[in-house]
DNA sequence: TGAATAGTGTCTATCAGACATTATGTC
DNA sequence: GACATAATGTCTGATAGACACTATTCA
């Protein structure tokens, strides 16, 4: 039977229903401190729980990486021009246990992203409210669907991620010194790096920061000579890695 | 509104119908070359063609990994109790480009696996055909769908999973000797490793084998000393890592 | 006997991490 | 002046990789 054929006779209600979502693990740092970004639900089912931001991908008009991006958008209130660019965006995993959701089967794409500081959130279409919320808070807040299982693989992933890749540049601005960049490291990990030890390793990796020969304006807390500011620089992969301080070896 | 009363006038259709699936791209060794467990489509669209292996997944009843599991066993023809246990199956990555499948909009959450050496494939029940085939004969064999670039992602995957884990024990039987270890890093990476070095490099990293005090039968090619056995160990990662030879450091 | 293999020893360049030091800012 | 920070220097133990060497088995 040629495909045609087939095709004119074919009947999409033979196969299972699915809904599919995507929802974002967006990550930052604001004042020190890891946040995640999330959305109070006006609707049900979870109405009135904290979420990931999400939705439903509009089938057949676009890919599973711009209905992320097009979420991602609607609660940060970026667009392409203004610092969506800089978001780096990658899928995290997916997630489809029978019951995850009360409506029916639904199948949710989860992406990861790591935003430089933005400005406080918006509550999209149909959010009563959205938040960056630092991570260490997040405990107590009970997430909707199997969010809370989501958000720990996106912070695995986020810490596991820096060390052999230079992503961490993605939660800066485009000028940076080596003292934010170890601030993401130390907000990521959850540990304090050795300041010497980590600034001659940052400037050994080839292709993690290239120098831009400025200086930063004013020394920024309390005191100490001008530190220099550095870009991102054209390495994909890290090599050597920046291994985090020994988490119990080998995990057994 | 409750919870309850939005369920019961809640209408599935309003959601944009998706069918998801699962594939799975299926490692193994085979006469000492990477290969990967594909099936000749017996119906339309791309019939006759080759694909990896996978299927619908049925909405509310299995999860996404049992779904991987069951499409696996079916054209491998194990169960739990003959070997599937063995089999290692992670998540790989869902691909869900508009138009990947010319009948409808459709989700693919695609599976990694890595088997033991296993006895030829079984047709499974819409395939007419089964094969395990070595990945250095696919790129003559224009696969369906979008299957060409999730087998390079599995590829990519498996070749940076090995390592910093010991999943390359997962490719031999429950026994083996640290000749066959290396021939299975070897064939996975493509590149010839300096048998000295990784012999010491293996038994030195903490948790990736253990011995079992027995010698191989007989020093199977062509001479040499009777190889020690060992077994795979309990770390779930390796620490530090075997790293493959220098791939053009850092990709920039 | 010859050849290939298993396993170990040795050497060197590199690297991570501990620690010290100097210069330069703020309060 | 007290003090924190930026950046660099020094040292030690671990590691990767090159190479050499011995012992063991098959043909």
């Amino acid at each position: 039977m040629p495909d045609e054929e087939f095709l004119a006779q074919y009947d999409p209600g033979a196969y299972p229903p699915f809904a599919v979502t995507v929802d974002v693990v967006a990550l930052t740092l604001r004042d020190g401190a890891l946040s995640v970004l999330l959305v109070r639900r006006g609707e049900a089912p979870f109405a009135g729980a904290w979420a990931l931001p999400g939705g439903f991908v509009q089938a057949g008009a676009e890919t599973l990486d711009e209905a992320a991006a097009r979420e991602l958008a609607e609660e940060t209130g970026l667009d392409e021009e203004r610092g969506l660019g800089r978001v780096h965006l990658e899928q995290l995993g997916t997630y489809g246990d029978p019951g995850r959701d009360p409506r029916m089967a639904v199948v949710s794409v989860a992406y990861l992203a790591f935003a430089p500081d933005l400005p406080e959130a918006l509550a999209g279409s149909d959010a009563a409210d959205a938040r960056w919320t630092p991570v260490a808070d997040v405990p107590g807040l009970a997430l909707a669907f199997d969010h809370a299982h989501i958000l720990a693989d996106g912070l695995e992933r986020a810490r596991s991620k820096i060390e052999y890749t230079p992503l961490a540049t993605a939660f800066l601005r485009k000028e940076f010194t080596v003292s934010e960049l170890r601030a993401v490291y130390e907000a990521v990990w959850g540990a304090e790096l050795h300041a010497g030890n980590f600034h001659r390793k940052v400037l050994s990796v080839p292709g993690l920061v290239e120098s831009t020969g400025a200086t930063a304006e004013h020394s920024s807390t309390r005191g100490g000579p001008r530190a220099r500011l550095y870009r991102a620089g054209d390495a994909r992969l890290l090599h050597p890695a920046l291994l985090r301080p020994d988490r119990e070896d080998g995990v057994r």
